[in-house]
DNA sequence: GTTGAGCGTT
């Protein structure tokens, strides 16, 4: 009611048209489409946190998220089949765009060996670009590694690539973050409760590859009934909350992933800040529609920055960066080994056993992975 | 048994 337009464009960097919304304050995605022909939804950046968020969609109703759509500029989605092409059009425009005046960060180093030095980090990187800053955090009394550090390099197109695959670092995995970037609300990540023991993070990959393009399984050690799967594409991942899924004969309950409590504060780079500030709370879109993978699109490389391995591990293989990935965990096994049964690796292979309906499949790409820790037998499971 | 590791002495 108190905004009889919204703003709705086709990405970040195009100009937005107005688009009407009716009495009661929801807008129709006819109108939407009426203008965007194709379109299947909206999604905004969040001023708060930076990231995107689908705007609830029922019955071809889209609902404004917190009940005001405030004046923030929306952007279209559209299902997989328009996608392909227009995406890598999306996709290359992207990086271009990005490569011009997109600022570098810090990243973190996480799970260095803890006798790597500043002078092994900033040889390592160096492979990748020009680096202009490395740490490595020590306990002030002992001078000992904490097993951690940062690094910052010249080139944000060097940043993307390193964030998209793990490193090995005299001799162990490591990953490289945005720093704090877990506080995120991640609407690609589905909590899911109601998980039994048995439950193999490779087994619920395996299974939850039928929706979409799987970056990432966690399930937490010790055993605590729960997991977090995470996909390349947030309407997956949306429109898969609230369900009750048959895993292994069991029922388990997907719902959003809260994010991890942490003090944060995010990067602002680039992005344009509507205005009113968000709460928490963020709308759940129960779709059921466009179950399928998409392509590359700018809000996969913004969620690949983030987080995931997946998307942009696939750019790193095309560049012959491939790292032998998946090695089943970033356990830290220096003094003393605790497995954890979290992976993250970009795609899967050798796994000889498949749920029924395997609709995924990932076009073109197929990531190296190295061991899948858990052989893992039994197929006939419920859907 | 339904919400995840570790995040920077400037």
């Amino acid at each position: 009611m108190p905004y009889l337009y919204i703003r709705v464009a086709e990405d970040e960097n195009e100009e937005p048209m107005e688009i009407p919304s009716e009495d009661d304050g929801t807008v129709l995605l006819s109108s939407v489409a009426a203008q965007f022909p194709g379109a299947c939804g909206l999604r905004y950046r969040n001023p708060e946190t930076q990231c995107l968020r689908g705007v609830r969609l029922l019955e071809g109703v889209l609902y404004a998220p917190e009940n005001d759509w405030g004046n923030l500029v929306y952007i279209v989605n559209y299902p997989k089949d328009n996608k392909r092409k227009m995406e890598e059009i999306d996709a290359a425009s992207a990086v271009k765009v990005k490569r011009g005046f997109q600022k570098t960060s810090d990243l973190i180093v996480l799970g260095l060996p803890w006798k790597t030095t500043e002078q092994d980090l900033k040889d390592y990187f160096s492979t990748f670009g020009e680096v202009i800053m490395v740490q490595v955090k020590r306990d002030l009394k002992t001078g000992n590694s904490k097993g951690f550090g940062f690094v910052r390099f010249t080139d944000y197109e060097t940043q993307i690539k390193v964030i998209a695959q793990r490193h090995l670092i005299d001799g162990r995995w490591c990953d490289c973050k945005l720093p704090n970037s877990k506080a995120c609300p991640d609407d690609r990540k589905v909590f899911v409760g109601r998980c039994t023991e048995d439950m193999t993070a490779e087994e619920l990959r395996q299974y939850f590859m039928q929706y979409g393009e799987v970056t990432d399984v966690f399930i937490p050690k010790p055993f605590r009934a729960f997991a977090f799967v995470t996909f390349a594409d947030h309407q997956v991942a949306q429109a898969l909350c609230g369900e009750d899924l048959i895993i292994k004969g069991v029922s388990v309950h997907i719902s959003n992933a809260e994010p991890k409590h942490n003090n944060s504060r995010q990067m602002t780079e680039g992005g344009q800040s509507g205005a009113g500030g968000f709460s928490q709370g963020y709308g759940s879109n129960r779709s059921g529609a466009n179950l399928a993978g998409m392509g590359l699109n700018p809000a996969m490389v913004a969620a690949a920055l983030q987080r995931s391995w997946g998307v942009m591990g696939m750019l790193a293989n095309q560049q012959g960066l491939t790292t032998a990935a998946g090695t089943a965990s970033t356990t830290r096994d220096q003094t003393f080994s605790s497995a954890s049964t979290s992976y993250s690796g970009p795609g899967s292979a050798g796994v000889s056993w498949v749920p029924g309906t395997n609709a995924a499949s990932s076009g073109g790409f197929s990531p190296g992975f190295g061991n899948s820790a858990e052989p893992s037998k039994s197929s006939n499971w419920g859907i």
